[in-house]
DNA sequence: GACAACCTAGGACGACCATCCTAATATTCG
DNA sequence: CGAATATTAGGATGGTCGTCCTAGGTTGTC
């Protein structure tokens, strides 16, 4: 922990802050107290916000990644690493109800600024994406793999918007449950 | 049209300008630009953005409830009403795919801002949500009437939210599809 | 111990922001 | 017509933003 750069706290924080507050809502001064270093300090470490974005949507990147691989080598069978996947949103039922999904209001965002990054932020959901896909196709249903990671995908981007919205954990638990029944009848469908 | 005030000019500008933009980053230069008129003559119309902002959202939920009105009207049947809600992500496809939904990314952006003008802008959904929850209540579903419309609700966010991130517009088709076979078995459901 | 490389602090900068002010112009109405 | 009112334009203000600059401090290396 101690080891950490200065420039990793850096992007810690910014990753935190443009989370709850959004990237253009976000200032230097913001990151700054919450890094506790000077404000023109930042440029010897990034030359500018845009980087600093590059380099936390790299992290989230890296991060999605390790918890795909962990769930790949966790679940034995597809179906299972699925149910991880649908899983997040009760794991992160507290956090979802206050700031909505990490990844899809990135995007939202940097859509509406018509943000050079945003390539970068929606391979986030490509990462998923993908992952999804493979599992779905090693399930038996290659034909329309794709098509299923997307429908999964999006369910989990309207639960964490309404959720958000709504200020409701309670909906997340009856969505995912759903969600999970599912899961459920379209493994059966394949049997 | 032309017996349109300054004040609705500038309203139906900002509606624009914070759908395609954003609230926070659409500026006074904007809508000024937009509706031909000089800068500082916003306050003679409106004290602040935020007023604005909420001239804004009572045009949306009066548009809404208008547009929920003659749903009302022309379906006959409940099924054939909440199919209306559905296609408005056919008929709007083409801004959804460019913009998003214009009441899901308005609350997630209020919601980061921690604005004061979330709970207007959360009505609208709730406008949507009341009205889809009568329609299920039409249905005989009347004791999961409201589990239904949101989840109604949050599958054409997350449509909405995908569809916008990937600029995919034949993802909107393909769901769409699937949300109308959803409501099929629902009703077959009761019969 | 000296020198170079890295790191830091904090102020200066120009741009833009929401907001306010004032003076000029339209419009309304007695 | 003329006075009161409504509307407009455009500049001023103070604040914040991202960015840059410079001078002082720390660290590592020979």
């Amino acid at each position: 922990m101690s080891d950490m750069t200065t420039r990793d706290h850096i992007i810690e924080a910014a990753d935190q802050l443009f989370y709850r507050q959004g990237f253009e809502h976000t200032s230097f001064s913001n990151i700054a107290d919450a890094v506790q270093i000077s404000r023109g300090n930042f440029y010897h470490h990034f030359k500018s916000k845009d980087e600093i974005l590059d380099a936390v949507i790299n992290v989230r990147l890296a991060n999605t990644q390790m918890m795909l691989d962990k769930w790949e080598v966790e679940g034995k069978m597809p179906e299972d690493r699925i149910r991880s996947f649908i899983n997040i949103l009760i794991a992160n039922k507290a956090t979802i109800k206050q700031y909505g999904c990490p990844v899809g209001t990135l995007c939202t965002e940097l859509a509406k600024l018509n943000h050079s990054a945003q390539p970068e932020a929606n391979s986030l959901f490509t990462l998923f994406r993908t992952w999804l896909r493979r599992q779905f196709t090693l399930l038996g249903r290659e034909s329309v793999a794709d098509e299923l990671a997307m429908h999964l995908l999006a369910r989990s981007q309207g639960v964490a918007t309404l959720a958000n919205a709504f200020h409701d954990e309670k909906f997340i638990k009856h969505e995912v449950q759903q969600m999970n029944d599912w899961l459920s009848s379209c493994v059966k469908g394949t049997e």
